[in-house]
DNA sequence: CAATAATTTCAATAAAAAATGAAGTCCCGG
DNA sequence: CCGGGACTTCATTTTTTATTGAAATTATTG
């Protein structure tokens, strides 16, 4: 059976042009910002300034990233909506766009850490003004103005978050 | 000679309280999300419901954490003005008490996270309108017209952050 | 000033998170 | 329906990040 020339570690796709680098740099770092990997950051940037929808394989191949990767990165970013796969005539892959639509991100961050952990925060506290029902007067007193500066704090945050969002879509 | 009987793994420091604990979680949590490691938020935690100032040694055994990750912890909550040393009559070890202030973090966050990302991507961004210059036509205005987007975003956001500041201060 | 307690530092280790790639699943086109 | 490409999953490995604790440094105090 005929074997290819070995591959080089080196060799890979089409090498990235200074752009793509470039784009791809701030998206590792903006995203790293909001906890998603380094992986994820490369394939959104990729596909960002791409100027046609790309298929996996190539997105694996001009990235040196693995198989499992790109299926994963590209997973979590149609989940976000940050990507989109679009149908090419011709070809039985899907091919994946970038969303220009940048909140996306930050909305889905709101909802899926902030907002989550928001809400777990305000079950601990309702539990921490509980435990304090049994503590001497003074104790108490100064428990329950910690509680309540932890409250106020949540609900500012809360109150700031749907005006944060309105502003970022648009 | 002599050696204590040895150690056991869950003898440590006093126990820690009911409300110590939700503290604890609810500020590990919180502080993840700025990418604090758990040992900080153990920290700020403990110290948030204190009622008087804590040694770092009474720290690292109420906590089990390590003198390395005690002194450590201290010191970036110290930096990042979370935490406040006081002088107690008498006795020799520093001692530490949280400023409650919670929008300590979110300046901090801000400062040291997220602006310098801007700064760095905007240059990215001026890089990246540098390299558009020798393109075909066409693609040269697909592709400023994408950097627009993201230039666009990043003024957003950067005008939003001084209000959301101000908001968070008081 | 010693003596020693308190704290910081940092190389080594452990724990957590991300990436890999082989095995399995799901189509689509013949 | 079956053959094979496209994709997904997930146990394993790699990489990154956090923790540990011993050694070095810096007070404090008798």
């Amino acid at each position: 059976m005929l074997e290819k020339s070995i591959t080089l570690p080196e060799e890979a796709g089409k090498e990235l042009s200074e752009l793509e680098i470039e784009a791809i740099q701030m998206f590792i770092n903006f995203l790293k910002l909001i906890g998603l990997p380094k992986s994820v950051g490369e394939i959104y940037g990729l596909l960002f300034v791409a100027p046609k929808p790309l298929a996996m394989d190539e997105i694996m191949s001009r990235l040196n990233i693995s198989l499992g990767a790109a299926s994963q990165g590209l997973k979590l970013l149609r989940g976000v909506g940050a990507v989109k796969a679009t149908y090419v005539p011709g070809d039985r892959r899907d091919h994946y766009v970038a969303d220009l639509e940048l909140s996306k991100f930050a909305t889905a961050f709101i909802k899926e850490e902030l907002h989550p952990r928001m809400e777990r925060a305000l079950e601990r506290i309702r539990r921490m003004e509980q435990l304090s029902a049994d503590m001497t007067p003074e104790q108490r007193k100064a428990t329950m103005m910690k509680i309540e500066r932890l409250k106020h704090w949540l609900e500012k945050g809360n109150k700031m978050l749907p005006w944060i969002l309105k502003f970022l879509v648009r």
